[in-house]
DNA sequence: CTAACTGCAAAGTTTTTGCAATTGC
DNA sequence: GCAATTGCAAAAACTTTGCAGTTAG
């Protein structure tokens, strides 16, 4: 039930995964995280950066994201906010800063649950793709 | 972009997945699908459940939801709904009809997206679970 | 007849895990 | 020192695919 919490080392590979994560924007995959984790760290391992998600995210540091095609994806931006996801090309952006958070008491008192958050994804074909489409009927 | 489409030919085999997901409420994985349909139909492969779960929801005719842990789960309501998640046994519910769908047309304005559709997952602990919890810290 | 579909098994992806060596406190 | 962490490689979990045989229209 409750996770069994064990005294955390710092290490440098964590350390770098969170700063990737922190200067990332696009929502990234484990194993592109891998990729760039090895540029400045060529003898990280694969194994390394799926341990260190987890323990990111049981942290609460990261975001574990499911989107689309039962790819976990990360997000290391901890403030509320809504994604959009392109159907075409598939990439995943934030939703702006402006749109208010969804009341969650409302569905604790008609559902039962005892809610701690929720996701909330749009799902279309963005600029770039509505552009392309416009080209190749051309 | 657009699918290419191929004329489909009926199959045994899907029309009993389809029959199987209008009658579950859990939100099935593809392996207990292939569990589930091979109680009826013993002989079914995992590359028949695979493939016409990608078949029936290019059809539309099925959800595929990426609700948690990046494992796809099939949905056989097509009516639109939300859903909401146990962060401790894992289950799916849906959110009861009465709640209102959100609008979609605010988002289109500030996103450069145009949008089709849009998914909202709570997540939370359930009243078993809420219970459970209970017996064990006693 | 023939294109769609099937079962099977092999291959492809993605993630987890066991282990001996290393590292942080 | 010692428990947490690591790299590595093997295993596990999940999904796709090639192929020869079957089936629906």
């Amino acid at each position: 039930m409750i996770e069994k919490t064990k005294k955390l080392k710092s290490s440098r590979q964590r350390d770098l995964l969170l700063k990737i994560l922190r200067n990332t924007k696009t929502h990234p995959v484990a194993d592109w995280l891998f990729e760039e984790a090895r540029t400045q760290m060529p003898n990280i391992s694969r194994g390394t950066i799926y341990r260190n998600l987890g323990i990111l995210h049981d942290e609460g540091k990261i975001k574990e994201l499911s989107i689309r095609k039962g790819v976990l994806r990360y997000d290391g931006d901890m403030r509320k906010h809504y994604h959009i996801s392109c159907l075409d090309c598939g990439r995943i952006d934030d939703v702006p800063h402006q749109i208010n958070m969804l009341d969650e008491s409302q569905i604790e008192e008609i559902s039962e649950y005892q809610i701690y958050s929720h996701h909330l994804t749009f799902f279309g074909i963005c600029k770039d793709c509505q552009q392309n489409t416009l080209v190749n009927s051309a």
